[in-house]
DNA sequence: GGAATGACCATGG
DNA sequence: ACCATGGCCATTC
């Protein structure tokens, strides 16, 4: 991978509005790489020290979150939420409303 | 070089 | 709606 694409990815992540959330898929293709989201989710997986990212506001396809039950996704859920996202139901995120760019759903 | 792995995604049963 | 399978692409063993 040219180092570019996770510059790509951690720059779009800045730009993330709080009270948003966006997807594995939809980052990788923003980036300029569609079909690389498990990249993304490795990228986030190891993210280098130092470089502080909402990694929490990247969330799966439809707006589940990834690997459910374990500490990171539950942290996820209280950060989106403190900061305004809404959590339909079933425990997935409302992407029509806080998906982001607007249209990603 | 080949097999296994991953914070994934889409489709079919 | 849930589980299984195939595809994806780079990294790691």
């Amino acid at each position: 991978m040219p180092p570019e694409f996770q510059q790509r990815v951690i720059a779009l992540l800045r730009q993330v509005p709080p009270g948003r959330v966006c997807t594995y898929g939809g980052l990788a293709q923003l980036a300029g790489y569609p079909r690389h989201s498990r990249h993304v989710g490795r990228l986030l997986s190891h993210l280098p020290e130092g470089v502080t990212v909402p990694w929490f506001r990247v969330v799966g396809a439809g707006g589940r979150l990834s690997r459910p039950g374990s500490e990171h996704a539950d942290w996820q859920r209280l950060l989106l939420e403190e900061e305004g996202v809404v959590f339909r139901a079933n425990g997935q995120v409302d992407l029509r409303q806080c998906g982001w760019p607007a249209d990603a759903a």
